[in-house]
DNA sequence: CTTTTTTGCGAAAACGATTGCACGAAATTC
DNA sequence: GAATTTCGTGCAATCGTTTTCGCAAAAAAG
């Protein structure tokens, strides 16, 4: 029931070291004669022996195992991620270890440390707060990190995110385009960079236009309910805006829900413009004007450079941010 | 910057036995002395130690971890599925290696094996094809094995899944409760349970109606343009049906955008109902009627299965089929 | 002042693989 | 026929833990 190498040998007259280079491989490396292969293959094969990976990973110091770690796998951007890394590390025969931290900066940090201990080979992760320490010094010193979506301010940690600020800079210009001067955004986190800098475009383009004692700016987390909220508020306060630049497809969700339960039109009464692409956002009525990230492209770069790092030693950083774009719907009426 | 028990112990001048027991807390059982405690865990944390636990699972011969086998993560079913089966499990001290199979048979079997390899404590899985003497040698020889979903006729692996032909039945009597004779049914991967269980509550339904004639069976495959296609097809055939019943959330997607292109209206010129729930269905336009499985209490409930067995050895079979639920929308008309 | 019990700790054998070194026999070269 | 090379294989150490025994010293009991 319990099949290793030396069950083989004893059943084969071989010696465990001849059995181990046969299985692997390295065979022909060793000039063990056909005889002895065919014998040890047909004995392995018949008690369907399974190698141990973890004795394996003990020995070779390779575990051939990479970590992802997510704030919300519920959420279908992160969930489309995570599809990307996990058919892209199996396909480099690797296995991904999937770790939700719910947002969470102190889950975030004990997750990490458990990718350590299960000697992972490397780690992709979005990270979760605003302390980096824990996550650099694993970089620094144990294996590599390469961060997807958010990273830290100030830190030589690589990362692969969409261009956020020219994605904000996007959305803006395209609703002050339209001739919209009253737009109102939602954000989400305040403390993640993709927010703060989808936010900065927003304010950017605004000034730009000279609509200063119009920018708006509300909001605190990426979800359905806050986009739910801040709709409402803004749809009931005293002078609402024409337009809304909603920044994750969470926050469009609520808004849309708000805006249903206001009676009102999509884009006759009010125009949107949203962040982040996905299928559904076609099907929606009407379908959304949004930005869209790389979201393949991101998740793919970043496997590369982890497996880059990987395969060779050298500790470098490449720091990425991907254009956006912006992916036409009806959400938008001209003024 | 490679620290072991025994470098630990070389610096504190105990054993490698002492360093241990201190360690993973067995120290009262020991009788290890306070100071000893003191100065071993001082110095552990100060060289920052972070236990193998490779070595740790090839001493005790368990790995804390289970293997998630899904078909396709890009589908927001089996999205939902993983999310809730990784922090399930992550809840109980274990973590999750997830892999996309693919919807391949090959690819399921290897990955299982793989799974095998890896020596995880227990396996939850969505299978594909209708081949399962391998994951059934697996389950009764080596760990246990718990399916999602889909099962095998004829298997005494444990499964938890949706009761899907009561789901096809209220879907089909509710079409004809409002009054639909012409009804067709988009199915999903004929092979799979899901897809044949929805199918036969279908035709049931139609034939205790008496609508016989009416039964119309189309399509091959989960997916989106499986939908598109057939619901083309559908729309420009001879006889036309008022109301479609697509067996999944993709199906349905593919089915809203050719309804679309055909520039009919939903419900006005044509009915549907759907299968599965998801936040995106409630802010289509109309919200679709839809028949929603409890996917939370699925997965949490072949966690906790799964469990049972891991922690005890009995090698029990539970086969489970929950009760779906219509979830009312706006996409029927009365006729 | 023995004998027994308690206290505090360590030696060494696993777990299942990989790998550097070595070695005897057969084949080849000179 | 001696020296060298090629073949085919095995010994034993190692990876970082856990765990079964066991043992010496101190404390308690007699």
């Amino acid at each position: 029931m319990k099949e290793t190498l030396s069950s083989i040998a004893a059943r084969t007259g071989f010696s465990v070291t001849t059995i181990s280079r046969v299985l692997s491989g390295n065979a022909e490396k060793h000039r063990i004669s056909k005889e002895t292969i065919e014998k040890v293959l047909k004995d392995a094969r018949e008690h369907n022996y399974s190698p141990s990976l973890v004795a394996q990973s003990l020995r070779t110091n390779k575990t051939n195992t990479i970590g992802l770690l997510l704030p919300s796998i519920a959420n279908p951007y992160f969930a489309d991620v995570a599809s990307v890394v996990i058919s892209e590390v199996h396909r480099r025969g690797f296995t991904a270890i999937v770790i939700d931290t719910m947002e969470d900066e102190k889950n975030f940090n004990d997750s990490a440390s458990l990718l350590l201990s299960r000697r992972v080979d490397g780690i992709i992760a979005v990270p979760c707060g605003t302390d980096c320490t824990l996550i650099e010094s694993i970089n620094d010193n144990y294996l590599p990190v390469v961060l997807i979506d958010r990273y830290y301010d100030n830190s030589h940690l690589s990362f692969v995110t969409t261009n956020n600020h020219k994605g904000g800079l996007m959305a803006t210009r395209h609703l002050i385009g339209m001739g919209h001067k009253k737009i109102a955004c939602i954000q989400g986190t305040i403390t993640s960079n993709p927010s703060k800098e989808r936010v900065r475009g927003y304010r950017e383009a605004m000034t730009e236009a000279g609509f200063d004692e119009h920018i708006r700016i509300v909001g605190n987390e990426f979800s359905i309910q806050n986009g739910y909220l801040e709709t409402k508020l803004l749809l009931e306060s005293a002078n609402p805006p024409t337009a809304i630049f909603t920044l994750s497809n969470t926050i469009t969700l609520g808004a849309l829900k708000a805006i249903r339960e206001a009676a009102l039109k999509i884009p006759e009464d009010i125009s949107i413009i949203s962040f982040d692409n996905y299928t559904y956002m076609d099907f929606l009525e009407p379908p959304v004007t949004r930005i869209g990230q790389p979201t393949e492209d991101m998740a793919k770069l970043a496997i590369k450079i982890l497996f880059d790092r990987i395969e060779s030693v050298p500790n470098s950083t490449s720091q990425l941010k991907l254009s956006p774009s912006l992916i036409a719907g009806e959400s938008i009426k001209g003024i």
